[in-house]
DNA sequence: CATGAATGAGGATTCATTCAT
DNA sequence: GATGAATGAATCCTCATTCAT
């Protein structure tokens, strides 16, 4: 007998490559397993569906994220030192695997996804860790009293786009501190004693 | 002969409904016939494919935030005056229009989208608006001396973070609050002296 | 509009002779159509997957056979006339729709067919006007007072090996003779006084 | 080395139950192996194909059955004894070995089989031994001059509906006494001056 | 010999698109 | 112009068969 050899990964890969190039429907099976070097049937030992592969793409990627923003934030180091770790950490995830992102992507506003909840889950897990770093950054004095989950999305969302507009060749220190600059300082040149409609 | 009535809209409208839950390979032409309640070949008198088809709803929607974005930036009003009219007109545009941006979503990371250049021509028309509001504050002394792109990215980002998951039933004007304030002031309790690696 | 079509009669004729000939696994779609001179999709338009049509075809025949049986069995004319005229008819049926009849014959013992009562049922009808006709001619004093019901299974034994061993150019009234002979009077050559274990 | 068992009984038992409820295609070679308790590619060492597999199942039963019936024709006891005991053996061999009965019942009406002549001949064999008896009943003045053939296919028939559609607890002796009962004298009561059109 | 992982040909079904009415 | 019946290319998935261990 062969033995099993678990193909998962390079399934993953290839087709996380081809998902994030091209539509759902667009990704043939075919070409899957002609990228990942096995057979179209071996894929199906591993993934019992198009659909399921494609979500486990989905998963694989955002669940390693939160575990390593998780790791840092139960770190070392000041509130502000480890948002930026976690920015730097968020870059080089997101670029070292990139087409895992373009996939989830597409995701994120599928209303009927049948996978919502295991997807919103883990988005909620991301905010929620961003926020807890906000709130430390409050108790400490160091934040002003602003809403800790909104910020922690618009922090999300800075981030996310540089990385999917900014420059691609930009390091990812710098590109953490140019958003943390931003969320800890605005562009504003004074201080907060005018607010927006101040 | 009947009158050649221009079923567009009707089409887009359900067609951009439905596209928007589903992934495109799980919408019908049948489907999008049955909602608009007209027949299956009268859709393809105006779009003459599915992509066609999709692509015009992407399109549609981002040419109407451009035309606005662009009528309030060249409108009157102080700089941030106009930056938060622009935030509280998108956010209006999105919540009324939800199910073209969500399609629209959907697209951004696409890579080999045959219409990529298109999509892309009007997200950068979008940073330009937000970039010359950025500039114009610059220069009227107002904003610390950033990148005015990457600063109009993460605001972009911001804003569509508090969309996508933030309170959906929030004033639009709250809203444009919140992503002024952090855009503006920061987080930080402090002035700029304390950088993020000062 | 192109006019809607009653495509039923040809899918199920060129069906059923193919059904006839080869296994269920055999037949292809494509040949279906290919020989029902229409476009593989439009089967699917009648019959939405390859069991439902096999079924189709089972079940078309029964019915005939079943309706034309208990016509005869209503009509006029003595207890072993009718009995007769059914085995005549009954034999131009399986002759005129032997390709239907080869079809339901490997479903008979079929055990977990999904459609094993709607089978059964027709299969029971055709055993219950045999049986009727036994029980009039019990009545009328003219049959031995055996079980109704057995012999009707036997009668419908009896034709049904003629009909599928026995010499298929022979004419329907002999094969009716015949086994109205053995089945009136079986082969012995004196009377009753001598049972099997007299 | 390990010793070379011969798993064809098992394989071919539990091959048997299987193609016996289901159709051919919907029996998975997978299956028949977990069945039986042996890999997959066991099976293939014994029947090169399923299609062989499937064969065995047929012929192995029928040889058996015309074996058993052989024997009996040729042992002592009068003629009519002799049916008895054939019909009580093949109704015991067939409740024995139902799964393998109803596998060659689906096999009996595909035109195209590959196997058909070694079908063809088993039956003929059968027949054979049914219109022997016929004719030695005729030789020995028992039996009227009726068509050996015929009545042999009519007996056969009869026991079949019998095993098919009877009671399944009846006891073999019970069922043989019908069929007999029916086969010798019929189902009228009066001798055979009335023929069936007289 | 036995195993069961790997293979990949094969086919049912779907659905965008066409076009007769 | 509008309709929706008909088309048939396209693709997911299955499963008989092979063969490395």
């Amino acid at each position: 007998m062969r033995t099993a050899t678990d193909h998962r990964p390079e399934i993953l890969k290839h087709a996380a490559r081809l998902f994030a190039k091209k539509r759902f429907d667009e990704v043939l099976m075919d070409e899957v397993a002609a990228k990942a070097g096995i057979a179209k049937g071996t894929i199906y030992r591993f993934y019992p569906t198009k659909e399921k592969l494609y979500a486990a793409i989905c998963f694989d990627w955002m669940d390693h994220l939160v575990a390593g923003m998780n790791r840092i934030a139960d770190g070392p180091g000041s509130v502000v030192e480890r948002i930026e770790k976690i920015i730097v950490f968020a870059t080089e995830h997101f670029r070292k695997h990139r087409d895992y992102f373009d996939v989830l992507q597409r995701q994120e506003s599928q209303k009927v996804l049948y996978q919502l909840p295991q997807l919103r889950a883990r988005r909620t897990a991301i905010r929620k860790i961003y926020a807890r770093m906000v709130r430390e950054g409050q108790k400490e004095g160091l934040f002003r009293s602003v809403s800790a989950d909104s910020s922690a999305d618009m922090l999300m969302g800075m981030v996310r786009s540089l990385l999917l507009f900014g420059d691609p060749e930009r390091d990812s220190g710098a590109i953490a501190r140019d958003a943390l600059n931003l969320f800890l300082h605005g562009v504003s040149r004074n201080g907060h004693d005018k607010g927006a409609h101040a």
